[in-house]
DNA sequence: GCTTCACCTTCCCATGATAGGAAGGTCAAG
DNA sequence: CTTGACCTTCCTATCATGGGAAGGTGAAGC
């Protein structure tokens, strides 16, 4: 099978998308519907990969999916003005940055807490007076 | 309505857990079944409440349902260790780090991806090139 | 040629925590 | 006795992903 006549699963491990979600990307549009072969089979080419390849990489970084397509929109046009796609960038950062600091902010809160607790056989702790309203 | 007999939305007030999760929470066992009116209204006791805004204040650490089940059978147990409760925390504290971490992580690769985005209206931006595989 | 196994197809269901809404019944104030 | 705010249950959605069933297909070995 080569480069450009991949089955989806043979699709699905050269992109490290699974072909599950290769099916769902196509269903919900943000991939185009896949050329079949005569019985229905899905054939992938070169582009297709490496669109998925593309795709993978941004989930890697965190991007939802609705931003994934504004980058895939940005990527295919060619005159796509870079301020475009770093405010796309900077935008998820933001909620990324976000989202972190809100999960430190628990952590921190709750290991102050733990640190107060004795750990041992002995049934009072913080930890539940602070969640039973002390 | 007194302290001691709250419907579903006098209980929500109180106790920061919106109506439509107490059922859910009902509904799933995380909360024993309310007493009922003749017609079928849920109501609320003291105690009630103080369980949902235990659960609460436990949502609002971050800990998944499945934890909080432990957490509210360790608080309804007078004996347990200490150690017990400690020993969900730690683990929580451990996830929500891992979390965390993992996000700043992509935060930092995106940031250092769009520092050298020129971010004008010329088309070639380090981002896409990035997520196209250079 | 025929079996066999790995693969493909679609369709339905599940996750985790939450919210929205529809349809219908109830309570309390005016 | 009306009206509006509340309650009930039930269904649907979110977001990205996976599991599995039922049935058809491809290619390799014999």
């Amino acid at each position: 099978m080569g480069k450009d006549d991949m089955n989806i699963g043979a699709a699905a491990a050269a992109s490290g998308v699974s072909a599950k979600m290769i099916r769902h990307y196509e269903q919900i549009g943000l991939i185009p519907p896949a050329t079949r072969s005569a019985v229905g089979y899905r054939h992938y080419d070169a582009a297709g990969i490496h669109t998925l390849t593309f795709i993978r990489r941004a989930r890697d970084l965190g991007f939802p999916l609705e931003e994934i397509r504004q980058l895939l929109a940005l990527w295919r046009d060619r005159q796509r003005p870079s301020a475009d796609v770093k405010a796309v960038a900077l935008r998820h950062v933001a909620a990324l940055e976000a989202k972190a600091e809100a999960l430190r902010a628990m952590s921190r809160t709750l290991q102050a807490l733990a640190e107060h607790c004795h750990g041992d056989s002995r049934p009072d702790c913080p930890i539940l007076d602070e969640l039973a309203g002390s």
